[in-house]
DNA sequence: TGATAATTTGACCGGTTGGTAAACATTACA
DNA sequence: TGTAATGTTTACCAACCGGTCAAATTATCA
């Protein structure tokens, strides 16, 4: 008799392997596109090339996909962050780390959907992960902030509210990309909008905390 | 026999106003917190105190109500964008801008909510509106930043990127209210977070646009 | 090979959902 | 007041959706 996955042994064998990535690929593609919610099974089925018995044989129900990919994604979500380093010269650390969100929002602007989706419905499944490992990263790195906001290194500001508008700035791209085309228009319609982006983004951010330009 | 509100000849009676209005503030609370795959219209019947039926007698179909809502918040939406001025005084209009956006965010998260998820899902029905009315009001106050920056009243930058980031980091504490909440713990939870980011924004933009010390 | 375990599928089920039919109630007004 | 238009409700339906079941198919390996 077959038995779900989660009752298995431990062993995944590399159907398993092969199989439980290609349906979260195709979980991450409808559920990106219509939250939570709005996706079907059968879509996801459908997308993964899979019957929708099939599917749920490796993941039990809707939402145990869902969280797989929600778990999965807030993960590497969190990667650029890490990297700040608060050896580093804060110039070219905030320089990097609008880089690298800027890199996520045009190279998986679906798992940053997915996020927006799970926030924007008030994060019923995640509360507890925004509120433990998230927030301790950013407590640190917000302490790395504000010391070299004293060390008279970058200009003084509120570093949550400083890392919070690197993160809407730079996920705006994935986030609303619709309205960004709309608006830009065809000419633009290219990915020459995230190098324009990237360059508009770097002024602000390193002209408004340059100490040199901070106002008493 | 009763015919349904858009086949009726002109005059919209008292209680049709009061109850479209009821229903409307209805499907507003249920459509931001769900988004509209996730919302039924039986929730929004009771949420707006009356039953199924009646509710579809003044609005025919979920996706009727959905339209008529979207369309007014579109439009409030872009208010504060209307009110940008091309004669004022290029510091008092991106603050008063900003000022103005983040209080919708405050005063009017749902809207924002309801607006964040349109886009969200590739804006199914709004598509026309952004790439009409809005690019055109875009594209009109760009050209007016643009002419401040050659003026010299303004750094040179992409005026079509600033206004992307003065949405963004506004609208994030609306969307993104369950994250910055989570991240800024309990002791923040109060209304004093939009003070913060007020202040934080205004130096942030004024002091990346080299108009801090203009005069006025 | 044969037997056992793992994988896949068509048929199906109960609950939900958007929407309808028609009878009933209320309001507007001649 | 009478009556026609407007407003409201109960009962209901067909489609959809998440998930189950049992039978069939395929992989694993002694």
């Amino acid at each position: 008799m077959a038995l779900p996955r989660a009752a298995r042994t431990q062993r995944r064998t590399r159907i398993q392997e092969a199989k439980e990535e290609q349906i979260l690929e195709a979980a991450l593609e409808v559920f990106s596109l219509h939250g939570f919610r709005g996706a079907t099974v059968d879509q996801i089925a459908e997308v993964a090339g899979m019957s929708k018995p099939n599917l749920l044989y490796y993941f039990r129900t809707k939402e145990a996909m869902h969280r797989a990919l929600i778990t999965r994604v807030l993960d590497t979500w969190l990667d650029p962050l890490r990297e700040f380093d608060a050896e580093g010269n804060p110039v070219s650390e905030i320089r990097s780390y609008i880089r690298r969100k800027l890199e996520m929002a045009r190279d998986f602007p679906r798992e940053s959907r997915l996020f927006a989706n799970e926030i924007l419905q008030g994060a019923p499944n995640i509360e507890d992960e925004l509120k433990g490992p998230l927030k301790s990263l950013v407590d640190e790195k917000a302490e790395v902030i504000r010391t070299w906001a004293k060390a008279g290194k970058i200009a003084r500001c509120d570093p949550y509210h400083l890392i919070f508008s690197i993160w809407s700035t730079t996920q705006h791209y994935a986030d609303f990309d619709v309205q960004v085309r709309a608006v830009l228009g065809q000419n633009q319609a290219g990915e020459g909008r995230f190098e324009d982006a990237a360059r508009f983004l770097e002024q602000l951010f390193l002209t408004g905390l340059n100490i040199s330009e901070q106002p008493a």
